[in-house]
DNA sequence: CGCTATGTTGATCCATATCAATAAGTGTGG
DNA sequence: CCACACTTATTGATATGGATCAACATAGCG
């Protein structure tokens, strides 16, 4: 573990309560690791060895079922992920691989549940986390049975402006394949679903994304705070 | 607040770790309330001002988007809803009415924020409650995207199945209106799955469904732990 | 530079939604 | 307790969003 990554673990969220005293525990066994793009980190229905923590590149989370696949979320640094299935010492239910290189702090999940039970200000932290999991959760559930595929298309844009800083130019920071499988359709439907977009507003070159019009494509979308709004 | 009705509340998971003296201090500011069916008890967007625990009857979370509608969940006694928004102080995502007469003990947010800021083994309790409705939400993400309705529908019953202890006759406690929606379809494509069913061992009189042949049906729906298990 | 995966476009198919008409419940008030 | 009104459930006909299949273009990577 080298001194100059602490900080930004320390950082976070889940462990900003944490005593520093149980912080040191939990990272005396922690290390880093570093991994290729396309790399299997973690396996649905596998027991939680590690709680993962991104440092760097990005990993997507993603689910199977008789053949299957879906894309469940993507995690961006920095962040843990499978904090859930950590705590209650459960298998995962999600599977995740390296979509970049990426470096990822792996803190093992028995150090975790060890001092999850001693320290107080940790277990608040982790409410909180697991809180914002659940309710991100609920709000992607309601965008996949309340909209329409070309719906969540022209939604997920708009959050993605705003997680630009409201610039109405950006990068897709995916595949277009896997936006395909995260909004819940195919690639072939979401190439259309872009053009159809071009009569709201926006247009698309590659991975290139411009909002030409953001009152027209939000006249489309109707974003909902209770929908995508991600802070809260 | 019945003295009667308090070891029910006290048995609660959620409240199971918590101090005597803590526990004395949420309820001293609760009451029970009865309802009426079809009441809505909470509505999405508003501010959470108590965190509600079922009793008795039988609640429905939906959720709202440009006129449309979708049930998200069914809460069944005794158990606690709404805690995320509780804790973080939010608003609700989603709205809950009564489906029958129901009986609610409402605890003001404000006394379970600070018990939770006090209370140190409630704390633990609150991260057990929501690390399973996280996992909860993410099954029933993995259903809706990974299964086709009748794969839904034909899980479902297997999952009622294992509730009623593995009987091979139940009831659907619930309208198929709102199972459809639960299920994310239309009432027509429920009415017309139960009997695309029957070609898999299952039969269904109103509301009261037979197995004929779980093997059958199991070997359709391909029933899987990490969807379906709603234990862990 | 060429192989392989991704993305696009068109044609077609299918699951599911929508619309419409009954039928069957269910709750309410007389 | 019954009759009416209203909601829910079923069934059929049709429409449509989205999937699948296929061919080709493009781009990223070794």
């Amino acid at each position: 573990m080298r001194p100059e990554d602490i900080p930004g673990i320390r950082a976070l969220p889940v462990f900003s309560q944490i005593d520093e005293e149980n912080f040191e525990r939990l990272i005396r066994g922690a290390y880093f690791q570093s991994f290729p793009s396309h790399i299997e980190l973690i396996t649905e229905g596998h027991p939680s060895d590690f709680l993962h923590i991104l440092v760097q590149g990005k990993v997507e989370l993603f689910a199977n079922w008789e053949g299957r696949e879906t894309t469940m979320a993507t995690v961006h640094p920095i962040s843990s992920f499978i904090l859930a299935a950590t705590i209650k010492d459960a298998e995962y239910l999600m599977s995740g691989r390296t979509v970049e290189r990426s470096k990822v702090l792996l803190i093992p999940s028995i150090d975790v549940r060890n001092v999850f039970a001693d320290d107080n200000g940790f277990a608040r932290s982790v409410v909180n986390e697991l809180a914002q999991c659940y309710r991100t959760v609920v709000k992607s559930q309601k965008d996949l049975k309340l909209r329409t595929s070309l719906e969540r298309l022209a939604n997920y844009l708009l959050r993605q402006r705003a997680r630009a800083k409201a610039t109405d130019e950006f990068d897709l920071h995916m595949e277009k394949k896997k936006l395909a499988s995260f909004l819940g359709m195919t690639p072939e439907n979401l190439s259309r679903a872009f053009k159809e977009l071009r009569k709201h507003g926006l247009e698309i070159t590659g991975s290139q994304v411009r909002i030409i019009d953001p009152v027209a494509l939000e006249e489309f979308a109707k974003p909902s705070r209770l929908i995508d709004d991600y802070s809260s």
